[in-house]
DNA sequence: TGTTTATGTATAGGCCCCTATGTACATCGA
DNA sequence: TCGATGTACATAGGGGCCTATACATAAACA
């Protein structure tokens, strides 16, 4: 890709971490309305109907690390999204569950996430956006094929 | 996307975030052996020549905020990769350039970034790298227009 | 059952990215 | 030429992600 300039922008991996930022910014300032932010989104998907989950469990299901799931969950309880309690079956872990508050913002939440993935798609046909899709599917495969 | 159950990560915009954080744990697990980090690229490319650049042509040539990049510089400058000087047309700027070091690393560095997109396209023909390079330029011009 | 191994969390440290803000210097126009 | 406006950097503060490490508790097993 490019012979005489070098530009690693014009590179597809430039492009992800691009459409990546670009969309969390957007997701971010949108989400903030209803006291959201776009990493929640896996967190407040896995615990909508009132489920409770370890810390390990969430990071699973999130794709992130631990320590990043630790993170982020303090900085939910921080702001009221979520509690814990203890887990009886396990004295290493607590059970993680959405507050009220969280729970009621939950549908504006998930409507506005839907609302900007439709404009990240904008012009896009819906065959396209199935390719789009599958593309992604197959290249994620292979990026995560490749830190064995 | 997902009717019945509500689930984000089966979502464009988190493939789109898991691919990129992907790439960037492999690229810079990657460059380490030479002494780069993903980010870095951009600098790297833009000084390949012997160039020098303020601060601020590199944040908008790499695509990122001015303080973002005064930290990367801050960075990369610690490593002993850049060097500052001032800039005899303007006293509020300082001119950088990269380093002996950095400049000899080059191809090294621009290698592993050429094989670790080809290891990520891995099984896609030439047609559907290019069909996906297109559907990525038009989406990342999308979410661009999202943010005005 | 006692010891090893596995698992759930916590903590430390670092990179990369962003917004908001302040300061010094450049520039431009009255 | 001087004041208004613009531009280059620095700094502060925070989100989100990662690796490495240390504990405590569970589980498995010799």
């Amino acid at each position: 890709m490019a012979e005489s300039v070098w530009t690693p922008m014009l590179t597809p991996g430039h492009y992800f971490t691009r459409i990546a930022r670009a969309l969390a910014r957007i997701g971010d300032k949108r989400l903030a309305a209803v006291g959201f932010a776009t990493a929640q989104l896996p967190v407040l998907s896995a615990l909508r109907d009132g489920e409770k989950k370890s810390q390990t469990e969430l990071a699973r299901w999130a794709k992130v690390e631990q320590p990043t799931m630790a993170q982020l969950i303090a900085r939910m309880e921080r702001d009221g999204l979520v509690q814990r309690e203890p887990d009886p079956a396990d004295r290493r872990s607590s059970l993680i569950s959405l507050t009220q508050t969280a729970r009621e913002q939950l549908p504006a939440g998930r409507e506005i996430l839907r609302q900007g993935n439709v404009e990240a798609m904008r012009g896009l046909s819906d065959a396209e956006v199935e390719t789009l899709l599958g593309l992604l599917k197959r290249v994620l495969a292979n990026v995560e094929a490749m830190e064995g």
